[in-house]
DNA sequence: CCAATATTTGACTGATTAGTCAATCGCCAA
DNA sequence: TTGGCGATTGACTAATCAGTCAAATATTGG
């Protein structure tokens, strides 16, 4: 990866996480990355595609970070907690990034291209649900819609966390309830 | 309320809906609804205050819809219910309206004003949730954290219903899921 | 019927922005 | 040193859009 196109990133994500992307003009982004605007769309056709690459920038850290350690010969519940305190440890410690990442997702904004790289980057979650479904451990329920719950929580409790500061033991503690009141909801 | 207020809110609405607020200039506005430029700001003095008016009204919708038949009177969990019922259903039925009250909820572009009088009008959703915890029926939690959940939850299985049309008998059959989930995660 | 008042109109303004491109720069090979 | 070439520059273009305002039109009261 280019210089550059990497101090371009960066620009990117910073100001898009201040200002939100609709609000962010190339050649702000340029100006920040310290280079012209024409060498924006030298790296990127386009500030769509400009978008693009930060969203997959931003989902390879998240997912760098939450594999860190990763058990992946664990049982199930333990592979899903590990993912469950790695995800709300980076949605905390990098709101910015997470919220921008939620964003993005959101908006409408994702060639397909980038969705199916990114699906490609997920297999292990894939794994471990289907691991759960197979072992009868969870309730008898589509799998989107499995997902979907379990994506809403802890999307709700690292808004939470944030939204009221909650830190360091408390935070400790909230995890464990969230993992309780999912593991209640989802467990046969 | 004046008639072309009305009408320039629900030409809004279905703008927004379609393609977007941020996407919808205000000439196309007052064109749908069939008057001129200058006459939405005659109504609204800016875009913002369109689309916070656009949200109040949406809003005020939902509350009817969820409000119809409710039972003031009734135990915490039927009470619950009926909301949970008749959120999904309005959900369901009205999701480019409900879609477009969440994006407008999430987009930061609620006026103070509009949020206190948003808050006004869920005094019933406020109390239902506090009896539940006098009565100590939920596990012991944060009141914001328990509201984020439910509306995550909720949030959820709405998207889930549409996305896979699930409709009828399905749709009932999810909804007493998605109500079982919730309350084993939440009840004591 | 007229005058006063209120409402409506839409061309226009000023500001903003994605993307272009001819000119310039800097690096390297001959 | 020089010629060539890809990378870089930033002034510029064409388009878009929120909001204005003077003129036109409708409404109301006497």
């Amino acid at each position: 990866m280019n210089d550059k196109k990497q101090q371009l990133l960066k620009a990117s994500i910073e100001l898009f996480a201040a200002e939100g992307f609709w609000n962010t003009p190339t050649a702000k982004i340029a100006r920040h990355a310290g280079v012209a605007t024409g060498t924006l769309f030298n790296y990127f056709p386009s500030k769509d595609a400009l978008i693009n690459a930060v969203y997959v920038e931003l989902k390879h850290e998240w997912r760098e970070h939450v594999l860190a350690g990763y058990p992946e010969e664990a049982d199930v519940k333990s592979r899903l907690e590990h993912i469950w305190f790695r995800n709300i440890d980076w949605g905390v410690n990098h709101f910015d990034h997470y919220s921008l990442t939620e964003q993005l997702r959101m908006a409408d904004v994702l060639s397909d291209e980038t969705i199916r790289h990114q699906n490609e980057e997920l297999t292990f979650l894939y794994k471990v649900v289907c691991d759960g479904f197979d072992q009868a451990i969870f309730k008898e329920m589509d799998i989107d819609y499995f997902n979907r719950i379990v994506l809403a929580e802890l999307d709700a409790t690292v808004r939470y966390a944030v939204a009221f500061e909650i830190k360091d033991m408390a935070l400790t503690k909230l995890i464990m309830t969230s993992i309780d009141i999912l593991w209640n909801g989802i467990a046969r």
